[in-house]
DNA sequence: TATATAATCATAACCATTCTGATTATGAAT
DNA sequence: ATTCATAATCAGAATGGTTATGATTATATA
């Protein structure tokens, strides 16, 4: 029996359900505003948060999205699509645009970098923001 | 006079001029890259790499990019391009891949959200990752 | 040459994220 | 049910990238 044979067995709990609640409520959430919307309710740590978000990513039950430079934020999707981000806000959205699977096709032909996935951002203001005369 | 309309005179440094050179002379380095590359010839304090990134980028000398989630990585290109990610080393390159300006087009339509410019990131493993069996 | 102020330096502060060590909770075996 | 092993939690410290501060230095212009 070796070491690395012994899998982890995750044991479901009360908080991992609320971190993965709130980030079905809300839109694309930070940890930090994670944290903040349950312990409006009730106490959690920080590293609760963090390490929840983790295993979630992992079980593949949301993803992380780096749309936003300042901070990671969370998403309930885990189908491949495009993000919009507000350069004013900082809020990031779904951007209505189908997924091209083929995109790297061409590149892949010319480049030798092994091309996995691949992500699109579109920056720029949200109808809020740019209403408030941007 | 307003307070407001004093605008501020650059002057030029040596120090922000090693920082682009510097730049040039790497592959997308972060701040901290840039820093360990100068100082190992001269001294130079951690802000002023900082403060004259920023600078540089203000004036369009270099650009920004947010491709690799651990820190911000420095481009001496400035015309719009994409960019490959090497989940292994870290490292960003260069996508060989047109750029395709009207992109959000179609989301422009089907979207309230005013779109400036995107970004296309492809994850995966460079060549010398790859090689190192993945 | 004097003056105003931009730039630098060293260091502290800040913020997001991760780690640590003690404690608690849970599933499985007895 | 009780015990046991260990996953999960908590509070707080540590880490690492980035920004801000305050004193000092350098430089463009009058």
């Amino acid at each position: 029996m070796n070491e690395d044979m012994k899998q982890i067995v995750r044991r479901p709990t009360s908080q991992r359900q609320m971190v993965l609640t709130s980030i079905c409520q809300n839109n694309h959430p930070s940890a930090r505003e994670i944290y903040e919307a349950i312990t409006r309710k009730v106490r959690m740590s920080f590293g609760t948060v963090y390490r929840n978000l983790q295993i979630l990513v992992e079980e593949k039950e949301i993803t992380c999205v780096q749309a936003d430079p300042e901070v990671m934020r969370y998403d309930k999707r885990t189908d491949p699509h495009y993000h919009l981000h507000c350069r004013k806000c900082g809020k990031v959205f779904d951007a209505p645009l189908q997924y091209h699977a083929d995109i790297g096709k061409e590149l892949a032909k010319t480049s030798d970098f092994i091309i996995e996935s691949h992500t699109i951002v579109f920056e720029g203001l949200c109808r809020k923001c740019a209403g408030n005369k941007a």
